[in-house]
DNA sequence: AATTGCATGTAAGGAGTTACATGATTAA
DNA sequence: TTAATCATGTAACTCCTTACATGCAATT
């Protein structure tokens, strides 16, 4: 009975966002990829069997004029919507079970060749330094445009910013250690770079 | 067609791993919850079928002995199995899907009361707290037993631990920041923590 | 005698992904 | 005209979890 599904409230969040300006299926999978991507995903197998989902529901309610032009249907929180919506953010966030490949794979780090560690690790590096880049990039633009976005997303992107930073010093630190191990120093503890 | 399962490799790598003494379900799955939680998860309902199938692949091998006493199977790796666990590690580690609902739940912030969001970062961070508490106790057990435990498995504690304390920070500048939002204080942007 | 821990497994069911299908509209 | 983008949707498939079932052994 697998946990259940997020992808509705996600949904109903973004059609309570600011403005609460009705959105198509299509928008809502652009907003995710580009503004919320560094903490959620979503698939368009996903979201176009809940939107219609929860119109039946009654949550969500798919816009009246059909949008000359394109067959595009925008959908707008209800009120019942936004019940549904508030009471499941009050609930307590739940845990992702942690599966971190990376991870798994360098503490079978044994099985392997060093310079293959290295090699995931700079490619980790590389992908943290990226998610790093965009982060920052939306907070000046969040910073600028205040009236547009609310003071949470700032929230968001301090957590993806913070992350990054630490997963990146430590994937130095580690590229440091294992090139240790490799040129023959018997090193057994990684240098404690703590304070 | 999800992603290719993992559950494998985590118990071929277990199987490798130091003196190769062969384990039973019971056992990895201890092993897991004990040594590799904070990075992997696994469940009875996905180890046992596994085992029967890599069993049935020659990638393990049941012992002959039938462990006198209680019914227990143990699995070793055999040379195949070897060699499909060093080409697993050897390729680029998936990269997971990125959904972490207190992330989700402070972006939609404003749809919920404060002292609710702080409630939930509140118990992240005595998570976090528990899960670095963890990690360090498990470090100066493995810097201590030296002989039993590989190195990698310091570089992979010093991930958690990273990560542990940078997102406790986190949690504690946006505890502030929410703290601040509520008093009135119409602030706009959490302050600049960084150097 | 009863409970706890050891030990292996199965059944049901849902979440979520990838890949494909389909077609309209706009721009080159 | 061709290609790219807009836009919605379905099908197949699999991973994974939860919950249950079963029984032996050791302990209290």
């Amino acid at each position: 009975m697998a946990r259940t599904q997020r992808t509705p409230f996600v949904i109903l969040g973004l059609l309570g966002l600011s403005g609460r300006e009705p959105r198509s299926g299509y928008e809502i999978k652009k907003v995710v990829d580009n503004i919320i991507s560094h903490f959620w995903a979503e698939s368009n197998g996903q979201i176009y069997p809940v939107l219609k989902r929860l119109a039946a529901q009654e949550l969500i309610c798919p816009e009246a004029r059909p949008a000359k032009g394109r067959k595009t249907i925008r959908y707008a929180i209800t009120p019942k919507g936004q019940v549904a919506l508030r009471a499941w953010l009050a609930g307590p966030p739940e845990v992702a079970r942690p599966r971190d490949e990376l991870i798994l794979k360098l503490f079978f780090g044994s099985e392997t060749e060093i310079p293959v560690l290295i090699g995931h690790l700079q490619a980790h590096h590389a992908a943290a330094e990226a998610g790093l880049a965009k982060c920052k990039a939306w907070q000046t633009e969040v910073g600028k445009l205040q009236a547009k976005y609310s003071p949470f997303s700032l929230l968001t992107l301090r957590a993806g910013i913070a992350l990054s930073e630490a997963s990146l010093k430590w994937a130095d630190e580690s590229i440091a250690t294992l090139r240790q191990m490799e040129s023959g120093g018997k090193v057994q503890r990684p240098p404690s770079a703590q304070k």
